[in-house]
DNA sequence: CAAAAATATGCAACTATTTGCACATGTCTT
DNA sequence: AAGACATGTGCAAATAGTTGCATATTTTTG
């Protein structure tokens, strides 16, 4: 699995602890990678285990205590070779393209609603990653751009693009199920 | 899960075996689905005791017996139930960004590698779709075409426009990279 | 003729993820 | 004052999926 390494990549950039992490997958890390914080506990007591993280307490006023994760030598080496090895591709989950196949059992208007709904849903991904790209990427990044903004701008364009593939797919779909 | 739907859809069209499900889901299922022999064989043995198919044997002259399942009542109002329900969007799990954050550790040269390496797994996926594009599908479906071709082309369409997409992102991200 | 591939089914162990619950405190809102 | 929301951590059970192994026969290929 890769949330291992996920979460790794963040502790690279600074110590954190599960909580942390837990609002770093809700908001930024979201985009290309999710977990609950069940998940996330789990597996930071999974990877200092592995001495892949060390593990200090925090106290503090008011709040629980927090337990800090830092990454350690072996966490470091292990990502570093994750990082380097071969892509291992995710297995296709589309679960709309078995609805559709469903069109026939259940009639076309049934699916042309959930193709509706699915509309929507891309319409506000796309509006959102429009706001970031405006509010933190206002020119496109260039040479002397530091290289973690240009890769959290790839990121964001991945977003962007994969949505519009999606939305020009439920055009042609919708037009050609209400054809029928 | 949707693996209990997307078998239970074929069983929509034909009685099957676990060994026929397999076949399936290693072709034309695999663009949207896809599941080992092992999590099939459990998956029909949990749906029996459901009582969402049935089963029969089929002895065979030479080869080993099969097992032979069809959809049952239950099972037909199962999958109805499901697909009129609204999409559950699956969490984004996407490796190669993971990896494209890595690039500050480990530098630029493998992740541009594991780009290329990208760029020609969906080089060989586009060609694989516009293939069978022109086998079975020369000429677009029109609105006297039978239903389920409809929904076969708009499958590979899904396909050929994600495709397209992370063609389009992987050209602007090694771009990007190569002039860090 | 021997080896490999296809046909056919499945268990067991492990890894990954989801769902439901639990507990303790602090601040903010009505 | 009561209730919601944020901070902070976690267990347990169930579901989902992967990996390795097991078995038996037939057909195809070199």
């Amino acid at each position: 699995m890769s949330l291992k390494h996920a979460i790794l990549s963040l502790l690279v950039e600074s110590e954190r602890s599960g909580y942390d992490l837990t609002k770093n997958f809700e908001s930024s890390v979201a985009f290309y990678w999710s977990a609950s914080h069940q998940q996330i506990y789990k597996t930071l007591g999974d990877m200092h285990d592995k001495n892949w993280v060390s593990l200090k307490h925090q106290a503090q006023s008011g709040k629980p205590d927090k337990k800090i994760y830092s990454l350690t030598d072996d966490g470091a080496a292990e990502l570093k070779r994750w990082a380097v090895e071969p892509v291992k591709q995710a297995a296709p989950k589309n679960q709309l393209l078995i609805k559709l196949m469903l069109a026939r059992l259940v009639g076309t208007e049934p699916i042309l609603e959930q193709l509706n709904g699915e509309l929507k849903r891309v319409y506000k991904e796309i509006a959102t990653y429009s706001k970031i790209e405006k509010q933190y990427f206002s020119s496109k990044p260039s040479h002397d751009t530091h290289l973690k903004n240009v890769t959290s701008y790839l990121t964001l364009r991945n977003g962007l693009l994969s949505a519009h593939a999606e939305l020009d797919w439920l055009h042609e779909a919708i037009e050609m199920l209400e054809n029928k």
